[in-house]
DNA sequence: CGATTTAGTTATGTCAATTAACTATTAATC
DNA sequence: GATTAATAGTTAATTGACATAACTAAATCG
């Protein structure tokens, strides 16, 4: 186990997500954090509509791809990395074990807790949204050069590891 | 009148905005979109809490920059540029129109409609938080050089107004 | 063993935000 | 010019996400 993921976010409302267009001028256009929420917006909006054909929501795919990545690991574990409450994590495991995605595992020696896994389904779905994350991810910036899109994400690295 | 400006989001619940923590791999790291869902927290954050001292939220923050640049907007245009529903336009204005940072003015012409302006106070409490959120964007992204800062928001620009 | 802590779950409450319903004013139609 | 339709804003009602607290089972500590 390493470091967290949070591509989560169950929520992220229409009007929470939404709250950006462009209609009037508002002196914020030189904010890095405005540019950077309408930006961020755009990302997201289009990857939740192409996971929404899989029936599946961020935070879903980011767990799918914190489990590949720790097989094993314990629900709380999860939640961490997630930086959602435990609670929450049972309804969204539930629905990655209904569509046979993961499964959680009694431990041997401590019989409170699960190991969680991926499925061979699961794991073959994750590398499709892998897959389509990336696109989705190109098709939003498709304004960018491809140097610029390193630069990017190097300068975002940079924010968000400090 | 010109382009919307959603610094909007009225609810950003810890959930919501938390999400992000970094304790597990997720192999998510060479996502543009979730470096900037990370990146973006942490600014959104960071302004939240600054703005709490006002007892604001971004997105009456994000309003009272839209009236400056707009004075006499109708609240259907104020709704559009926030990126909201016109019914969670009321309480916003509400809470400007009782703390006597904006104004509705019935319109001459046409009594159902508002012009909506700031006050005085309204004025001159957006030229501080102008300041508050220059210097909010300014330690969030600490790591960086002032040139990258440039880059960034030219990049980030880029992206969302394609 | 008995008491305390921990993993997971269930239940409850809150709050934001969408949708629908309502009032008033204006515009359109005949 | 009266009736009907559309528009600005508001209020009301529903949904949904999320947090907190309460509960069960199992492990550890003494």
């Amino acid at each position: 186990m390493a470091k967290p993921s949070p591509l989560a976010d169950q929520s992220e409302s229409p009007s929470a997500t939404a709250e950006l267009q462009a209609p009037l001028d508002s002196a914020l256009d030189d904010l890095i954090g405005y540019a950077m929420r309408r930006a961020q917006l755009k990302l997201f909006q289009n990857l939740i509509g192409r996971l929404s054909a899989h029936d599946l929501r961020p935070a879903q795919f980011s767990a799918l791809a914190i489990i590949d990545q720790n097989p094993g690991l314990m629900q709380a574990d999860l939640a961490r990395a997630l930086a959602i409450e435990p609670p929450q994590v049972v309804p969204l495991l539930n629905k990655l074990e209904s569509r046979a995605l993961a499964v959680r595992v009694r431990c041997k020696p401590d019989k409170r807790s699960y190991g969680i896994f991926l499925s061979k389904t699961g794991e073959t779905l994750l590398k499709e949204l892998k897959q389509i994350a990336a696109q989705s991810d190109f098709d939003s910036t498709s304004a960018l050069t491809g140097g610029e899109r390193e630069e990017l994400l190097r300068l975002l690295k940079k924010v968000y590891q400090d």
